[in-house]
DNA sequence: TACAAAGTTCGATGGTCATCGAATAATAGA
DNA sequence: TCTATTATTCGATGACCATCGAACTTTGTA
């Protein structure tokens, strides 16, 4: 991955808000696995993790409920947050699914080794 | 460590120029360890590190040679990754001590797991 | 078809950032 | 003491960013 990757990813979590909305996304998909493949757990008030795929329902209903910003805001967040390819996104009818993209994750955690 | 420490740290990292600055000092510093505790190695044009104390000596005057930006630019660039807490600095008459704060590097590193 | 729900897009605004050159300070050596 | 070297500080400038509300789009449901 090429250094200005590394800085795209940097910028994207630079901001405290949009850190926290990664974290959201990170921490409720990595729940331990001790759930069986297919089933879904509650992860937030309204959303769902599916723990086999990882995939996370309503993140941003959810993400709207637990903080104090705008929609608009929440939206440009995740635009951002996509972006840099630390997750990625779709839209079926009214379902917005999200997913933490690991290989960005991983390649955090090597970059300085 | 807090949220917006961690901010803190990926802002000082989310510019591409000062990534680079960064990456000089860390990657001079952590030459494998082949060579003698106390001996100098050569990482630049002009500055040496002391692979035991892991303190890079002239490193302002090496990243001034390697980048086309100001002086002063460079210096506010090392003054923010000291604010961030990932490097740490001092002067002793001409010569300019630079070090990795390893703590900081590790944070990042485990942030994600 | 009308309405509610869920996100996006747009334009505006106030704030922060990267960069520069000039002026300044500290220091080592002639 | 004079001068060159090295780094800091300051003020200016242009670019980018976070945030909002309003208007819009898409979709499911009554």
């Amino acid at each position: 991955m090429e250094l200005s990757n590394y800085s795209k990813i940097f910028k994207a979590l630079s901001n405290e808000q949009r850190l926290k909305i990664f974290l959201m996304i990170h921490k409720q998909c990595c729940k331990p696995a001790g759930t069986q493949a297919g089933t879904e757990i509650k992860v937030g008030e309204r959303s769902t993790c599916c723990p086999a795929t990882r995939i996370i329902e309503k993140a941003f209903t959810t993400v709207c409920n637990c903080m104090k910003l705008s929609r608009s805001t929440i939206s440009h967040h995740f635009k951002e947050l996509q972006n840099a390819g630390l997750i990625t996104c779709e839209r079926e009818g009214r379902t917005y699914r999200c997913k933490v993209n690991e290989q960005a994750v991983n390649a955090i955690k090597d970059f300085l080794k």
